[in-house]
DNA sequence: GCATACGGAGTACCA
DNA sequence: ACTGGTACTCCGTATGCG
């Protein structure tokens, strides 16, 4: 029979040397079913010396290896573009293609063997067409369901499915978001003595469900009444936040302290760790929303709550400090408040996860890489899971990730600004410039063309500066992959013209151009990556020199001209605006340079000072935009980025020195008479590397040392936030976690001299009103201040 | 013995 | 575990002054 269905999900089932592959999917009907494929074969390709001959190198292999051969074809492919000549060797064991491969690597006339590293679960994807989270079509034949798996059917796939092109939207998934609090008064909870205290959980109908300890604080029937809830609710995706990092192991080393399983997955299966750290539930999605995070690189700590209310969610009314958990436990007072929070905070989750899933779809479609692993890999490996697919299609062998030696090169020109105030500036800004100039000298890892190697008739391009030569035609694989990305994109954003926003299929369509976009732009990022397995530095270094040629140019055809650069950075130009000028220019560069240039933010005025990459503009809008100014850098303390912001907004808006230099003083004041609250004291900064590994004693490292001495477990790259304290000695001997602060231990002349006043000078010494000026004046209030307090 | 200068370490930003 | 370019603070030692 015929069936369509939405694939949801798909693991393999190995079960000796026999690999199933488990399609996880949801019909038109909403029926979760399971599809088995019992006909995966595993192959992968050995590519021949020029002159061996392939039919006697196939006997050799069929002969000596006939137990882990299944069968061997001589094939036609191409290999970083050049025609090759190749075997195709199935795998009678497709757990065994990399120990054949190795085996017949030193057969005599291979050159070597590929894609024996390319996963069943992928290569069945990729092979047949499919996507996950797409709809598709398929041939099966019902049958028992003898696994004992959760789904309403199953069936065995009598031909691979087929992708149903034209169907866009998703069927409504069952999510659950679930939330846990542990119980430990000494830092970290650790899974071995602390035990879950609270559980919450929401899904998709609006139900919601607590799940509390025993006054003795068990959490046997906690985890065992939330195992048998999922399991009832049967939920196509679970969301949380930290699932792959903690919880899930959490739970699964509670329930086998318990002495019972974590079963809650589709096939009875236990979670257990996959790809790119990410946790894998059999048959269901399981999100963590710690991996959508770095969407949002505007959110400077990382917590749920800052999240959610950088996304507009509202859920709940505060938050409740991790150091604190154990205490609200205890009290019979506080305990309903963390019960309150638990519950939030499972909101929190379910409110992010619906307004990030569209677009986690649709990126996982678009590379195939399963919905629960695509937001779990980095963005090198969605571009080389997309560039995999396109290889596919045009029988390009996929290389082997090779070890190579880091080398820098030069990256893009920075141009140094004019100090000072600007009125009415353009910025003139090359269109997806690297995907564009990639595109256009055809820079691929196919056409480049190696120092002595012949120039082919069809032409070069010659790289500026670096000399590297790429072929013109015929296009490369870079080309092929890109210029299919910007079409799409453009086809999308023409429908979404004839929509209405607030439509489910506009919704749809905006996620999956957000999605085409971020792989677009990762494409040269990913070129230059020593990890790649198209990684041909050249590509990437010419990609650059093009665009420093480019702006360069730009920016003297904009002075020849008569317009005046302001400033520039790698592919913009700040000009001074004049629009019939400003159109003229950009026609100009359009047809001398090759590439689309758009006239994009118009500011009123702007504010350099002599570094790059920082400056503020005042928007027609009267919004500010602020670029690389401690406003936002996560590494200031409120208190001063307020300060700063406060002052630039005075500057220009108001253009008066003064009144921002009145402004900042009656700062200095609040913070000396201690008005301002600690939590803007707090500098939060990146722990790189484990303290042990540290150089030299930096305040956040003691700060780290701390928390750990205190029981906390922190890894590196998450964040320490600290205080500075009144006292003798170095900064960071005088640093403390700002969760174990007193308002009144606090250093306010550090806050004063190393924070405040340096944020506001920054902007203010442009106008002769420096540091000593500020402290100057600040310090006949202090006097005046003092006097008033004794 | 102490203040200052300066390079290195460390972090976070822009594109 | 996608790239390079840049600014800036704090540490730690070298340097210079008295």
């Amino acid at each position: 029979m015929k069936l369509t269905f939405w694939l949801l999900d798909i693991n393999p089932k190995v079960d000796g040397g026999k690999v199933e592959l488990w399609l996880w999917g949801i019909t038109e009907s909403g029926d979760r079913v399971l599809l088995v494929e019992r006909n995966f074969v595993a192959y992968f390709y050995a590519i021949l010396h020029g002159a061996a001959d392939a039919t006697l190198v196939s006997q050799k292999i069929m002969l000596r290896h006939s137990n882990l051969v299944a069968q061997t074809e001589v094939v036609q492919r191409r290999f970083f573009g050049k025609l090759v000549t190749a075997i195709k060797f199935s795998c009678k064991d497709a757990t065994q293609t990399g120990k054949a491969a190795r085996l017949v690597r030193k057969i005599d006339g291979v050159s070597d063997c590929y894609e024996d590293d390319i996963r069943a679960v992928m290569r069945y994807l990729i092979d047949n067409g499919l996507a996950p989270c797409s709809w598709h079509e398929v041939e099966v034949t019902e049958e028992a369901n003898t696994q004992g798996v959760r789904a309403v059917k199953i069936y065995s796939i009598n031909t691979p499915p087929e992708l149903l092109e034209n169907i866009a939207v998703a069927p409504p998934l069952r999510t659950l978001a679930y939330s846990m609090i542990s119980y430990s008064h000494k830092g970290t909870p650790k899974a071995d003595r602390n035990p879950v205290v609270m559980l919450s959980a929401v899904t998709g109908d609006g139900v919601e469900k607590q799940f509390i300890a025993g006054q003795d604080r068990d959490d046997k029937r906690l985890i065992q009444a939330f195992i048998a809830y999922v399991r009832e609710y049967d939920p196509d995706v679970i969301v949380s936040y930290g699932g792959n990092a903690t919880d899930w192991s959490y739970l699964l080393q509670r329930c086998h302290m318990h002495g019972f399983l974590l079963s809650l997955d589709r096939a009875g299966f236990e979670p257990h760790s996959s790809v790119y750290g990410h946790v894998s539930l059999t048959g269901i999605v399981n999100l963590d929303l710690v991996n959508f995070e770095a969407m949002f690189p505007e959110v400077k700590v990382k917590t749920l709550s800052n999240f959610a209310k950088k996304l507009g969610v509202t859920a709940g009314q505060g938050t409740v400090d991790d150091v604190v958990f154990a205490d609200y436990w205890d009290s019979d007072a506080k305990r309903g408040e963390l019960l309150m929070f638990s519950l939030d905070s499972a909101h929190r989750v379910y409110g992010v996860a619906s307004l990030l899933l569209d677009f986690a779809i649709e990126l996982s479609a678009l590379t195939s890489l399963p919905l629960d692993q695509v937001m779990s890999a980095a963005t090198g490996f969605r571009v080389e899971w997309y560039l995999i697919k396109r290889a596919q299609k045009i029988g390009e062998i996929v290389p082997r990730r090779v070890e190579q030696t880091y080398m820098t090169y030069t990256g893009g020109l920075v141009l140094s600004p004019k100090p000072g105030l600007h009125e009415n500036i353009a910025v003139l800004d090359f269109k997806s410039m690297y995907p564009n100039i990639m595109i256009t000298y055809n820079l691929s890892p196919d056409t480049y063309i190696q120092p002595g190697d012949p120039e082919p008739a069809e032409g070069i391009n010659v790289a500026p500066e670096v000399g590297y030569r790429f072929r013109k035609a015929p296009a490369g694989f870079f080309q092929e992959a890109l210029t299919y990305l910007i079409d799409v994109r453009g086809d999308i954003r023409k429908k979404m013209k004839l929509l209405t926003p607030k439509t489910v299929e506009y919704q749809v369509l905006d996620a999956r151009q957000k999605a085409v976009k971020i792989l677009t732009n990762a494409a040269y990022g990913y070129a230059g990556w020593v990890g790649a397995r198209w990684y041909i530095k050249p590509v990437a270094e010419a990609a650059s020199a093009w665009g420093r040629h480019i702006i360069l140019a730009a920016s003297q055809m904009a002075q020849k001209a008569g317009v005046a650069v302001i400033y520039g950075d790698t592919d913009s130009l700040f000009i001074e605006y004049d629009k019939a000028k400003a159109d003229q220019l950009q026609a100009d560069v359009k047809r001398e340079l090759k590439l689309d240039v758009e006239i994009g933010e118009v500011y009123v005025r702007v504010f350099f000072t002599e570094a790059k990459k920082r400056y503020a503009g005042l928007r027609k809008d009267g919004s500010l935009d602020i670029v690389g100014l401690e406003v936002i850098r996560g590494d200031w303390a409120e208190v001063a980025k307020h300060v700063q912001e406060h002052v630039l907004e005075i500057i220009l808006k108001e253009q008066s020195p003064e009144k921002a230099l009145e402004y900042v003083r009656s700062i200095v004041i609040d913070l000396r008479k201690r008005r301002v609250p600690l939590e803007d004291l707090v500098i939060w900064k990146t722990l790189m590397k484990a303290p042990e590994d540290y150089a030299v004693r930096a305040p956040h490292v003691e700060a780290a040392k701390t928390l750990i001495s205190r029981g906390w477990h922190l890894s590196t790259g998450d964040k320490v936030g600290y205080v500075v304290l009144a006292g003798k000695g170095p900064l960071y001997a005088r640093v403390t976690p700002y969760v174990y602060a007193k308002g009144d231990q606090i250093d306010i002349e550090y806050y004063v001299s190393n924070q405040v006043l340096p944020a506001a000078a920054r902007i203010l010494a442009y106008f002769d009103i420096n540091e000593k000026e500020l402290a100057r004046t600040t310090k006949e209030e202090k006097t005046r201040s003092l006097t008033d307090y004794f």
